[in-house]
DNA sequence: GGCATAATAGAAACACGTTACAGTTACGAA
DNA sequence: TTCGTAACTGTAACGTGTTTCTATTATGCC
């Protein structure tokens, strides 16, 4: 290789970089759907991608990178999957809650997994800012489609107001997922008041 | 002193316990002030209070805890000072937006204090939510007393959608706040954001 | 193939939150 | 006052994120 390599994108680096950094979120996200954030130790998520400590820092440099890394990556998996398929419901709030139930649902489906990520996004500082910015766009990309409906086209803007919707509903979104992973509030409260908030917001 | 005392609300214990109770929560916020949720040291805060660190464990069961309580003793100092003036402002809209810039405006100008008191309240899991409570009561209790304006009467309770309003903004400005906290946002960022949220639910 | 350089392994060490513990002090009860 | 118990001190130790360093291995270039 002739320059250093940050490797911190998906399509940087040889095969077997790829294929390290493949192993090392593999075990991340292992790690974290059986134990949540306490489980993802930096020692263990180097022995389970059969990679040296100083190895899975130099691909992730801390264990809150390594996390939101891996909660793009699994948005990115699941993305392409809700992409494609045009969004039921007649109103936008109707396809909103659609899309949330079923990306809450997800989440609490696996309860450990979402609290490592959710505690990893909410404590991420500026050297994140990146990894985080992805993530972002993501949560927009999708809201906006869904409000859009059958209107939304590949490639189109979308418009500022659809985008400042977007960004409340992520923030309510984010807030409700933290009072839920920190064990203040149930699954159902949670479902009702982002429920709330979209009515509210999109009326 | 007859019965094991948990030490954990304001008025137990002797003159003497309150009295490392105070100097242990002015060594918190001077430490937070200058250095932030990293420089909240536990060996470094039980040496500024003058106590063993087994003491200061024993008053705090773990830094997180520590940091909400001084953010409830921060609340309870300046909270009494904001509640009685009216908010000036025609609109809800206005007055919601100046009460918020105002807040803001208080927390940027101690950002060290601010981000570790955030980062504290993100990561402060259920064994705090009465705490916690009580914070959001405040906010909640804040922002509808601006949404109504003079037609705010003492003791009256707030309509549903109005506190519907009020939790949703009150998750926006966490999600702005620890954006900037993070390093992620500007000042100037972050009240835009605002402002667009509440034009947007206030409309 | 042989060389220069970057990447990796392996292990030790450090920092800070947290726990454990032995000795000492403060304080209410008898 | 003396005693018994709980609180406090001081310190060591542990766990885990992070850094550092040396030896080894892989890789691109001639």
């Amino acid at each position: 290789m002739t320059t250093t390599n940050s490797l911190t994108y998906d399509d940087l680096g040889s095969a077997a970089q790829r294929d390290r950094r493949r192993r090392i979120l593999d075990a991340t996200i292992a790690l974290a759907s059986k134990g949540g954030f306490d489980a993802v130790q930096m020692r263990a998520v180097a022995e389970q991608a059969d990679v040296a400590l100083g190895t899975l820092y130099r691909y992730f440099p801390s264990k809150i990178h390594l996390l939101v890394s891996a909660l793009a990556r699994q948005f990115d998996d699941t993305g392409a999957v809700v992409g494609r398929r045009p969004v039921p419901g007649d109103t936008p709030s109707e396809r909103v809650i659609y899309v949330l139930r079923r990306a809450t649902r997800g989440m609490q489906g696996d309860a450990n997994l979402t609290e490592a990520l959710t505690r990893a996004f909410m404590f991420a500082d500026a050297s994140v800012a990146t990894e985080i910015h992805v993530v972002g766009m993501q949560l927009t990309t999708m809201l906006t489609r869904s409000i859009k409906g059958d209107a939304y086209v590949e490639g189109e803007q979308p418009s500022d107001e659809d985008v400042a919707i977007s960004r409340v509903i992520s923030d309510v979104w984010l807030s409700a997922l933290v009072s839920w992973v920190t064990g203040r509030a149930t699954a159902e409260e949670v479902a009702e008041h982002i429920e709330t908030a979209v009515t509210l917001v999109l009326r």
